[in-house]
DNA sequence: TTCCGACAGTGGGGTCGCAAT
DNA sequence: ATTGCGACCCCACTATCGGAA
C-alpha cells in the first residue's frame, strides 16, 4: 500500500468531525491493506510508530527537502527508513540520521511530508487515536469492538491487535492472553473534589486508598524472573532493583502486581516527586543511587496471582488475592467504608503524613485496563492563588487565533514588580479565550504578532494548583504544579494579588 | 429530548541520557 | 563542561459526539 493512501485517509478523517465518519474512513482503508502492512497502517493511522520512538522530534524536522511530485512510497519502504533511523546511535549519528531523514522526506510528496511530519512529532491531530481506531478495526474485521478492546487490554499494543483482527478476526483476538513479562495498559482514575463526592458517585461501600506521589509500576514475576513496567509500558526493571528484590521475597512466583514506587525519607514521609522521578529515571550508577535515594514500593492491585488471571474479578476479590500474596508492609493503606466521615478522616490522615491524596475504588469494578473508568476516583487537595497575567502565548490547533497560554506572576511587594511562577492554558472556555484575547491585545506592551505577547500586568486571575515545587527555570526558584484557571478577578487590582511570600509558604521546606 | 461517558486535543514543570559544541 | 533535543515521569481541563436514559 502507498503512503499517499494513508495520508489521504488521514486528511479525510481530520475533515469530518463526526466520529462515525472517521471510523468509516479508517475502516475503509483497513479493508484494503494487505497483511504485511496492516500493523504499519494501524500504527500510523492511530498516531504511533511500529518503532514506538526513533529519536526524532519537531526540531529535527524544521527544514525538509523539496517534496516529490509523484507519490510512490510504500508503507514497507517508509517503515524500513524508520528502522534504519532508529538504529543510528553513537558518535556522528546525528549526521547519519539527518541524511536518512532527508532521504525519507525526499521520496515524499507535499501531502505525505505533512503527514509524516505530524506522525513523527506525535501531533497527528486528526481527531482519532486508539479509541476511534478500536472501532475502525472492529468495523473492518467484523469482530465486536469489545473483543478488540479486550485484546488491547491484554496485549497493550494496538497495531499488533489490529493486524491480528484483520488477519484472523474474533478468533485470533481471543487468542490474546495475559502473559507474565508483557505489560498490560494500567487502569486509570477519574477525579472528584472530595471523598464525600467520590463516595456518592460510587454509591455504597468503597475502598479508600492512599494516593502516593511517585511513579506507577507494574511488576511481573515468573519464577525468578521479575520485570517492571511504567504507565506507558516502558521497561524500567534495571532502574528499580529494590522493587525487584521485594518481589522476589514474595512466596508466589507467578504474579502481576500494580503499585507505586517512591522515595521515602528516613522519617517515612515522602520525598518531593522530583526526587522520586529523578531516581527512577536514572540508568547509570543505580547501585550508588539507591544508597542515596532508596525506593519503596506499595502495591494496590493484583492482575495475576498464583497462576490465576484476576482482571475480570471485582476489585474486592482482586484485593483479597493481593493481600494474600503480599505482606502488609508492601500494601498501600486502605480503608473500606460507606461512611463519608470515615473516608474524609482517612484522606486527612494521608495528607497529614505528606501524601498526595486518596483513590476511592468501587468494590465491584473489574480491572479496566487502559481506561479512565468510573471505578477509580482520585481525590487531591487544591490550592488557589490570585496571580497576575504577565504575558500570553498564541494557541495552536483549535486554539489558533486565541491568546491561550498565560504567564503567571506573584506580587513582589519589595519591588512592586511580579515574579513569574509558570504558565497555564487549562480551565479556559472558548468564551473566556475570546474575552482574554481582546483584553491582552488591549494591554499589549510589545508586538501582537510575536509568539509571546507581553501585557501590562493588570489582570488578576484565580489559579488552582496542586503544589509548589522547586524550579531552576523561574526567577523565584519556585513553580506551580498543575496550574489551571478558575476565573478572572475583575474585582481585584494587580497590587492586591498574592505575594511571593505567600507562595513560598506553600512550598515544602528542606 | 436531555444527559452523560468516553475521547481527543491543548498544552504545563521536571529529569535524565545523549550527541554536538 | 555546557547546551539542546528527545523521551517520559507526573498531569487538568474543555469541547464534542453519540449512545443511554
Amino acid at each position: 500500500m502507498l503512503l499517499i493512501d494513508l495520508a489521504r485517509t488521514s486528511s479525510a478523517v481530520a475533515s469530518d468531525s463526526a466520529r462515525l465518519a472517521k471510523i468509516a474512513h479508517l475502516a475503509e482503508l483497513l479493508g484494503r491493506v494487505g497483511p504485511d502492512e496492516a500493523e504499519i497502517a494501524v500504527a500510523y493511522l492511530s498516531g504511533e510508530l511500529p518503532q514506538r520512538q526513533i529519536g526524532v522530534g519537531w526540531r529535527t524536522l524544521q527544514d525538509l527537502p523539496d517534496p516529490r511530485q509523484v507519490a510512490t512510497a510504500t508503507l514497507t519502504q517508509i517503515d524500513s527508513f524508520l528502522q534504519r533511523i532508529k538504529a543510528q546511535t553513537g558518535a556522528g549519528s546525528q549526521a547519519a540520521r539527518r541524511a536518512l531523514l532527508d532521504e525519507l522526506f525526499g521520496v515524499a510528496t507535499r501531502q505525505e511530508q505533512s503527514f509524516l511530519q505530524r506522525l513523527l512529532t506525535g501531533e497527528l491531530r486528526q481527531g482519532a487515536l486508539d479509541g476511534v481506531m478500536i472501532e475502525a478495526i472492529a468495523k473492518a474485521s467484523g469482530a465486536p469492538s469489545a473483543e478488540v478492546r479486550r485484546a488491547l487490554t491484554l496485549r497493550g499494543w494496538l497495531p499488533a491487535v489490529g493486524a491480528a483482527a484483520l488477519r484472523g478476526g474474533v478468533e485470533e483476538l481471543r487468542a490474546f492472553k495475559l502473559e507474565v513479562g508483557r505489560p498490560v495498559a494500567p487502569m486509570l482514575a477519574q477525579s472528584a473534589p472530595t471523598v464525600t463526592a467520590a463516595l456518592e458517585k460510587i454509591g455504597g461501600a468503597a475502598a479508600v486508598e492512599w494516593k502516593l506521589d511517585g511513579v506507577r509500576v507494574q511488576a511481573h514475576r515468573s519464577g525468578d524472573r521479575v520485570s517492571v513496567f511504567t504507565r506507558t509500558l516502558d521497561d524500567i526493571t534495571g532502574q528499580v532493583p529494590e522493587l525487584v528484590e521485594a518481589v522476589l521475597t514474595l512466596p508466589s512466583n507467578d504474579l502481576v502486581l500494580d503499585g507505586e514506587v517512591l522515595a521515602l525519607r528516613p522519617d517515612g514521609r515522602p520525598e518531593p516527586f522530583q526526587i522520586t522521578s529523578g531516581r527512577v529515571a536514572s540508568r547509570t550508577d543505580v547501585e550508588v543511587q539507591r544508597k542515596a535515594v532508596p525506593l519503596s514500593v506499595f502495591f494496590f492491585d493484583a492482575l495475576r496471582a498464583d497462576g490465576a488471571d484476576l482482571l475480570d474479578l471485582p476489585d474486592e476479590e482482586r484485593h483479597a488475592a493481593l493481600a494474600a500474596a503480599v505482606p502488609a508492609e508492601l500494601l498501600t493503606p486502605r480503608l473500606v467504608t460507606a461512611d463519608a466521615e470515615d473516608g474524609e478522616a482517612f484522606f486527612a490522615e494521608a495528607l497529614r503524613r505528606g501524601h498526595e491524596g486518596v483513590v476511592v475504588k468501587s468494590p465491584q469494578t473489574p480491572y479496566a485496563a487502559g481506561r479512565r473508568g468510573a471505578g477509580w476516583i482520585k481525590v487531591k487537595p487544591r490550592h488557589t492563588l490570585d496571580l497576575v497575567v504577565l504575558a500570553a502565548e498564541w494557541g495552536s490547533g483549535r486554539r489558533r487565533g486565541w491568546l491561550s497560554n498565560l504567564h503567571l506572576g506573584a506580587l513582589d511587594p519589595e519591588t512592586g514588580g511580579f515574579v513569574m511562577l509558570g504558565k497555564t492554558f487549562k480551565g479556559l472556555t472558548d468564551e473566556l479565550l475570546t474575552w482574554q484575547t481582546e483584553q491582552f491585545l488591549r494591554l499589549a506592551t510589545g508586538p501582537a504578532d510575536d509568539w509571546v505577547v507581553t501585557v501590562k500586568p493588570e489582570l488578576v486571575v484565580e489559579i488552582a494548583f496542586d503544589g509548589v515545587q522547586r524550579s531552576s527555570r523561574y526567577p523565584g526558584g519556585m513553580a506551580l504544579r498543575f496550574a489551571r484557571v478558575l476565573r478572572y478577578r475583575p474585582d481585584k487590582r494587580a497590587e492586591e494579588a498574592d505575594t511571593v511570600a505567600t507562595v513560598r509558604a506553600i512550598m515544602p521546606q528542606s
